[in-house]
DNA sequence: ATAATTGCAAATGCTTTGCTTGTGA
DNA sequence: TCACAAGCAAAGCATTTGCAATTAT
């Protein structure tokens, strides 16, 4: 069976080695914004000779393609998803690192014409929130 | 002659040392948002034996006292400014690497009020935009 | 066949730290 | 005086890379 990750990389000409299919596999299922070390353990269930240097290159190769996306979240070591169709952001619990991901139109609209009032174009923007859970 | 952080370094109980003090007048006379390494450089045409380890204690010592602001932008250094009064949020020039602050209310309360609707009080963000220029 | 990929260990780049000597309040 | 700071070099940490062996197309 082959990964949604997987056919990305058919489509895009990425040769698929064994290493690169269990990779996949693992992004395609992961939900959540496993780091380099987390991803090298779920693979290392499936294929324990798999390198942490394999991973590293491959998370690379895929975020050169597009497949995946890599976030640098304030004080922490990079992290990846799968690329989707939608654009989201993210919310960090400043407590339990814990993340969820939103859509907000109105704010994209604006980042986009702040950016034309200051004589720029629009190329790529960074927005977090930093937040701890309100109990009730 | 006082610089402005050094003022500020008096109000908190930094202690201040030779070195500080330098460290204190770069910052506070630059407009720019300088590494460590352009730091060090600014810093060691005033005193040449400052070494690039104070530097970094120095600048992370005033971070804590809230002097000074820690910015990690994509792919750089982190890089450093003097805190302001007003809250602001950079444009970065995607390629010149130039940066440009802005202040955008709208997308202040847009935020607060996306973070509330999940759950959480806002503690933080972070909010960059990349773009490039527009020639006319 | 053969250019690309892997695993390993060594190298990298930024940042922090241990230790000894020096110094501000 | 004496807890704290500075300078130096070594250590840390995440990530990248050189090289010889292996593999996908």
């Amino acid at each position: 069976m082959s990964s949604d990750i997987e056919n990305k990389c058919l489509k895009k000409g990425v040769r698929l080695t064994d290493q690169r299919k269990v990779i996949a596999k693992i992004m395609s299922e992961s939900n959540d914004h496993p780091d380099v070390d987390e991803l090298h353990k779920r693979v290392n269930n499936l294929d324990s000779k798999i390198s942490i240097a394999t991973v590293y290159r491959t998370v690379k190769l895929f975020e050169e393609a597009g497949i995946v996306a890599k976030h640098d979240f304030k004080g922490n070591k990079a992290r990846y998803e799968q690329t989707t169709l939608d654009h989201h952001d993210h919310l960090i619990d400043i407590n339990t690192g814990e993340i969820t991901e939103f859509v907000n139109e109105d704010i994209e609209k604006l980042q986009k014409k702040v950016a034309e009032k200051l004589g720029y174009k629009l190329v790529d923007h960074r927005l977090e929130l930093y937040g701890s859970k309100i109990k009730k």
